[in-house]
Formats: structure tokens, sequence, C-alpha cells
DNA sequence: AGCACGCCGACT
DNA sequence: GTCGGCGTGCTC
């Protein structure tokens, strides 16, 4: 392509209040011929001043009524980013239907665009005599440069005047005002070295420096510093003499040295199940299709994945990683550096620093890393040439982003990208998706594990009748056989988890008189006593109120709180085992910083005898000593009204039984149900996914539920109930005319609107539009092109998710 | 965001 | 008349 034929370049400017947006500028002649898709530039934009952009795309056509403006500088000749990177990205925008600068500044990091400090400085004061704020300018600035935003609070007038103040005293030359891009992150971090060249004519002090220097040779400046307690005025004044000489080196910001593996770890043997796997999944490698790795927890799925990595590199091409969570890719990671060395591997997730995020997008760039582990966003990090693409625990909500748009999901994401890239697609869990599961099943490319590592045995699972034991007298939460198998585990010193899956004390405030159920005034939800701060709070939107005396319906004062949360369980716990040490662990124990951490660690130590959680703790305790789990409510989790409840359902409780009995104790855990029979606790007692995978399918099949359509939804919300609806209504036809004047309406089905699960949220009322389309690609370019047409007045939000994970 | 523009009420 | 309050709207 010939981008030096072009007049105008789109730029992409990220600009609070604008979001990111691209706008066109004019290409000057002397940057006709270097100028490229992906490069930083700077650019005047509004009244912001000069900023910090992107060129994303050329043409030589204006918008009407448009001036364009000149692109002032091109800031780094190396692009941060090509057209085959656009196009992926382009194509998610299509996809997820959302704007591409929406998917741009959830991929590019939007600290490159940073826009730059804007410094003031003196220039001359030759017989310049201005008023007072004038005066009060100079004076300021005369100080040390400094920057705009500073200037203007410490001046305290107000913006406008302040503008045209300085406006007026640069244009007759008294100030200047400089932009200065943030060093830090634009260029690579350097490191400062010394070179010891002369200890002549120092001083006492400065001879100690010197003599300590000087059998050194070149030296870290930080570690001498360290060494001998200096500081850095010291070193630098030995530099201005000509003592030592300073010099920069440009390194790269490794976090992973921390673990700084002398030297690499040796591949373990496979076992003859796992060599088996490995290669069938390498005779499937050409299939061009996702292969998948269905192996039970602790089948030593980690070890076939490395080993085809150790494959993929001998190929000389690259691996892409992906972990659920940013812990997890953390702990990927430093496995994949001790296996791997750490120059090769790098980590990509929301959280790391900014500098680490320039170094690793540089780096990547250039082709020197081999190895990117990461969560979500990693799929839209620039590895080069991929040729290979792992996803583990793929079954995972957290691969897909929910809010804010794009609400892409890395797993699609990662499908297109190997698909661009004719990598191999790996995907593996204990738990499948039931729809990636399909798709394995159905392309022939389905690889399993089926037998734990070493053989140890799965643990037991015993399903509990709690409507057996309502009719033998027992109302309690627990069953006569958990406290009993409790009590018996305290007895032999093991340790017990219980999960229930609801936080708070009590889940509902019914009133006696009336049955109206106490609720979240801003979401329609049922507020949930916290017994500890004494308080109702509402797990949507945190509105917290005091107990109510009355019922605000009827006036009645027999308010009843039933229901049971997790805390209600834990003291409950606490008297029937008073003896023993009882720890809780949930989300609002999280939120108090590192308490959570001290419980798991005083959980691992065996200092806690019962660990009571909600999800959060199913996945990753690894404890041999835990030799009971019970689950209080296994029902809980398949009741809510989203069509993929009872596979989460399933997957929580194969997880959570898989914290008993890694050991050499038998293991066992209680399901306690009122629904002994229902098909997917049984298949989840069974520890048996295929026979899941077979009910749920045929209820997906039953209902066109994925993997037999693809579910996009629409939610329209406003604090207008009415017009939020009414809205939502003509979506529906508009869209409904549109397939049946194509004949099409078997094929794609539109249901609703009707109100969401969770009707309100923080003062919204929300109406969902679910689309249901059996004809694929097809069916998805009709659906979007209308939709994304779609413009909403104001008052009210149009969310369009794209196989969303749930439909709340 | 940050600034211009513009439309009203309180003043020299 | 005009100075200045801030509500509205635009930035290639």
């Amino acid at each position: 392509m010939q981008t030096n034929n072009y007049q105008y370049a789109l730029v992409l400017v990220n600009v609070a209040n604008i979001g990111t947006r691209t706008f066109s500028y004019l290409i000057p002649d002397e940057l006709k011929q270097t100028i490229k898709v992906g490069q930083p530039v700077l650019v005047s934009f509004g009244t912001q001043g000069i900023i910090n952009a992107f060129v994303v795309g050329f043409s030589n056509y204006l918008p009407d009524n448009i001036k364009a403006k000149s692109i002032l500088e091109i800031l780094d000749e190396t692009p941060l980013f090509d057209l085959d990177y656009l196009k992926l990205l382009e194509w998610v925008a299509n996809y997820y239907c959302c704007d591409l600068q929406t998917v741009l500044s959830c991929a590019v990091p939007m600290k490159f665009l940073s826009k730059s400090k804007r410094m003031v400085s003196i220039c001359s004061v030759n017989n310049f005599k201005g008023n007072k704020t004038e005066n009060a300018f100079i004076e300021k600035v005369l100080l040390k440069p400094i920057s705009t935003t500073s200037l203007q609070k410490h001046l305290k007038i107000p913006s406008s005047k302040f503008y045209a103040t300085l406006r007026k005293l640069q244009n007759i030359g008294v100030l200047k005002v400089e932009n200065i891009i943030d060093e830090k992150i634009q260029r690579e971090q350097s490191e400062k070295y010394l070179i010891f060249k002369t200890k002549e004519g120092a001083n006492k002090r400065q001879l100690e420096i010197l003599e300590a220097l000087e059998p050194l040779g070149e030296t870290k400046l930080i570690e001498f510093e360290k060494g001998l307690k200096t500081t850095r005025l010291t070193i630098k004044k030995l530099a201005d003499c000509g003592f030592i000489e300073i010099i920069e080196k440009p390194i790269y910001r490794n976090p992973l040295a921390i673990f700084a593996p002398n030297k690499i770890e040796e591949f373990p043997t496979l076992s003859a199940e796992q060599q088996q796997a490995l290669q069938q999944i390498i005779s499937k490698q050409g299939t061009k299709q996702p292969i998948y790795l269905y192996g039970v927890t602790g089948s030593g799925k980690t070890e076939i994945y490395f080993n085809l990595i150790k494959n993929v590199l001998k190929e000389g091409k690259n691996v892409l990683f992906l972990a659920p969570e940013i812990a997890l890719a953390s702990q990927l990671t430093n496995r994949l550096a001790k296996r791997f060395g750490i120059e090769d591997v790098a980590i990509w997730h929301s959280s790391i620093s900014d500098g680490e995020r320039y170094d690793v997008w540089q780096k990547l760039k250039q082709n020197k890393i081999k190895i990117l582990a990461g969560a979500r966003s990693a799929v839209f990090a620039p590895l080069q040439n991929i040729g290979l693409i792992i996803i583990d625990e793929e079954h995972e909500n957290s691969y897909k982003q929910t809010t804010p748009s794009p609400r892409y999901d890395a797993r699609t994401v990662a499908k297109k990208l190997a698909e661009i890239n004719n990598a191999t697609l790996i995907l593996g869990s204990a738990t499948p998706d039931v729809n990636n599961y399909y798709f394995a099943k159905n392309s022939n490319n389905l690889v399993k594990l089926s037998n734990r590592f070493n053989n140890v045995d799965m643990a037991k699972v015993i399903v509990l009748n709690l409507n057996e034991e309502k009719t033998d007298g027992n109302n309690g939460i627990f069953s006569r056989t958990l406290i009993n198998a409790i009590e018996k585990n305290l007895k032999e010193k093991k340790q017990t988890i219980l999960l229930i899956n609801r936080r708070g004390f009590s889940t509902f405030t019914t009133c006696q008189g009336c049955q109206t159920v106490i609720q979240c005034p801003k979401c329609a939800i049922p507020m949930i006593w916290h017994a500890a701060d004494k308080k109702l709070k509402c797990h949507y939107c945190n509105h917290e109120t005091d107990f109510p005396e009355y019922c605000p319906n009827c006036g009645s004062s027999a308010l009843k709180r039933s229901g049971t949360g997790i805390q209600r369980v834990e003291e409950i716990a606490e008297k029937l085992f008073p003896d023993a040490k009882i720890a809780r662990i949930d989300s609002d124990v999280l939120t108090k910083k590192y308490e959570h951490i001290d419980i798991l660690k005083n959980f691992q130590n065996g200092e806690i005898d019962i660990l009571i959680g909600t999800q959060m703790i199913a996945k990753g305790l690894d404890n041999p000593n835990v030799t009971i789990v019970g689950v209080i409510s296994a029902d809980s989790s398949f009741n809510l009204p989203d069509y993929r409840s009872c596979e989460r359902g399933f997957q929580l409780l194969t997880q959570v039984a898989g914290r008993a009995g890694r050991g050499d104790f038998e293991g066992k855990v209680y399901f306690q149900t009122n629904n002994p029979e229902f098909y997917a606790l049984k298949t989840a007692q069974e520890q048996n996914y295929e026979n899941f995978y077979e009910e749920e399918i045929q209820s997906r099949l039953e209902f066109d539920y994925p993997p037999y359509s693809q579910i996009l939804r629409l939610v329209l919300s406003s604090e207008n109930n009415f017009r939020a609806e009414k809205s939502a209504l003509e979506i529906a036809l508009r869209l409904s005319e549109i397939i049946d004047k194509r004949g099409l309406s078997e094929h794609i089905i539109v249901l609703g609107p009707s109100p969401c699960v969770f009707e309100r949220i923080r003062g919204e009322y929300r109406f969902q539009i679910l689309i249901k389309n059996k004809l694929e690609e097809k069916g998805h370019m009709l659906i979007t092109s209308f939709i994304s047409k779609i413009k909403m007045p104001d008052d009210i939000k149009l969310i369009i998710d794209v196989d969303p994970s749930d439909i709340l």
C-alpha cells in the first residue's frame, strides 16, 4: 500500500469526554514519505493544545465542513502496530458491534496516547510592565518552568482569563509554552553505569568512593550507591569534575528476573496417557480447527501444553498462553520462565505497570518474546509470528469482557487470531464449556485425559437429601450426616471446607403481614442482611440501609429475616462446633485488603479447622489436609433464570469437589440438596462431565440455545420505565420486520422485549431483547448491520452484547 | 477536559 | 448599555 499518496491521515486521539475518536489531519509534504499506520504523532486538537495521537488510517476525503489541521510531528518512526493488527481489531469491532476506536482504546494501552505536559517558561521580561494578573504569572514562572495545569492552580484565576493571559504573554514573547512528552513511558527505561577515570585531585570522601569504584570497572549506579551509602548528588559531582563517567544503557524491565532461575528446569517424563494425548494433538494440528484437551483435574494437562510449546518454539514460532485471571497468569508465567528461561517469556494483563506494558509491547513488536502468558487482554498484545495459542481453564467466564464495551470474548478473538496466523488453538479444561465441547466433538478434535496423574483417587461425593432430614425433624441448614462427618474430621485433626454461594447473613427480609420483600429502592432486588455491620445491603449497587422498624408497605413491625447467607452459616457453625477454629472468606472479607491472604495462609498452615467460603474458594486451593468438603445448598447455583446456570452449577460443584482428598487421605464431599435427582447435581456427584453434557446438550437443542444458535442480547435501560420499554419495543419490531421481509423468521428469532431478571439496577429500568441466530455468520451480519445503525436518545442506554455470558 | 459562545440578571 | 454568571456544545 502506497501510503504517501494520501492527503489526510486518520488520527486517533484520546481526550476525556470525547473518549477515543478518530479525526482527519492533513499530512505535510515532508512527512508523506515516512508516515505509517501505528505511528504516534503530535497534533493540535481543539482548545486542548498539542496532544499525542496515533495514525490509524489514510484517506483522500474530508468530512463536510471540516477544516483539517496539519500533523505537527511524528513522535516515533517505529509504528506501535501495523495494518494486520488493525484488521484483527476491525474484525472484533464488527463482530461485537462497536466502533474500531472502542476496540483500539481497549487493545492499545492508552497511556501511550497520554497528553503531553505543557511547560511554561520565561522567554524575556525586558522592560515588560504588565497588570496585576500578568505580573503574578511572571513571578511564578520566574522561579522555574511550571506546567500549565499547576500554574493555573497556583494563580487561582478562572481558566478563560488564565488562557487569555497566557496567550497574550506568549504572543508578545514574554513566556513560552513547550510540550513535554512523558519520557518514562515513551522511551525505554535506561540504567546508569559508572566508569572510573581518575582519582587525581579528589578530596577525602571523593577518594573513598573512587577507590571503591576503581577495581570494579563498569558498575551499576543504584547498586554502587547502596553499597557505599552515598547519594546521587555526590556521584554527579564526581562526574562533573571528570573523575568518573556516567553512561546510560537502555534496559527492559524484566519482572521475571526476581525468579532468576539459574538453570532451566527439566521436562519430566510423561505418563503413557499424557504421551498418547500429546501425539493425538500433534496429529490433529493441521486441521485448522481448535483442538480440545479435556482432562480431569490433576490429569497433567500443563505438561502436555509445555511439550507442545517446546515443539512450536523449535519451528521458530511463538506462543500465546492465556489463563482466566491475573493471579493464574502470574503463576503460569513463573512456571514458563523456569522451564523456558526468563528472556523469552513475558506477561500481559490489565494490571501490569505502564513501564512494563511499554517495554513488553516494544519487545513483542521486535519479536523478542517467544512465549507471552496473560489474561483476557493478552489476545490483543502484538505478539509476532504466532504458532500456538493455548487457552487453559477455557470454560471460565472471565474470558468474556462483560463491561465496558468492547464486550469481547478472548476465546473468540483467539480463534480468529489463530486463523489469521495459521496457528494451532488449544482449549483445555476439566469442566468444558458446553459450546466449545460441542464444536470440538463435531470436528473430531477432542482429546481426553481420563485418569488423574499418579492415579490419585477422586474424592467420593455423597448427596444428602434435606427433604428427608426435614421429615425426620431437622430443619437446620446442616444435615446430621454432615455434622457428624465434620465432628469426626475435627477429632482427626483434618480440615473442612464449606461452600455457600450467598454473601451476607439473611438473603431476604419479608413482612409477615403483607409478604412484601424488602428491596433495594434503586435495584428492585432483595436487600441482604449483613449481621456484622448491622445493615441491609444491596449486592448490586452497594446501597446500605438500617434494618427498618416497620414494613414500608403495610406498616407492620413483623419483619422476618430468612434465607441463608454465608454469615448465618458461619454463626451456626460456630455454635455447632464451639471448639473448632472457623474462618470465613468471601468478597466482603476480600475488601479488607490483606485479611484474606492471612486467612488462606492460616488455612494452608492448618491453623484453621473449617473454612467457609463463597464460590471463590472453589478454585485453586490445594491443601492435602482437607478431607471434607460440604456444599450447604447445592441447588442454589442451578436456580438462576439463565440458560447456562446448570452448566455453571455443574462446574462449581465439580471444582469444589476437587478440593477434597488431594493428599494421602481419602476425601469426602457432601452436597446438600432438596432435589437429589436433578441431572446436573447427579452428574456432578458422579463427576461425570460427559453424562452432564449429553443431558445439557439436549435441552440446548430443544430451546435453540447455543451451540444451536448464537445469542445476541440487547439491553435498554433508562430511569424512565416507559421510555425504555417503548424504545425496546420499537427496536424489536423493526428488527422482526427486516427478518420477516427476508423470510428468515424461522432462523433468526427475536425474543422480547421483556424486563431483565434484574429489572432495575441503580435506578434504571432494564429491558432486554434476545436474538437467537441459527444462520451463523450470515445471520450475524444481518443482525449487526441493523443494530449498529441504532441511535439512542441521551436518556436511554443501549448495551449490545454478542455471545453474552449471562442473560440476567 | 477545556474552552468559546451565548443567553440572562446586576451593575458603573 | 456591558460585565460576568454558567448552561451548551464542539474539538479534524
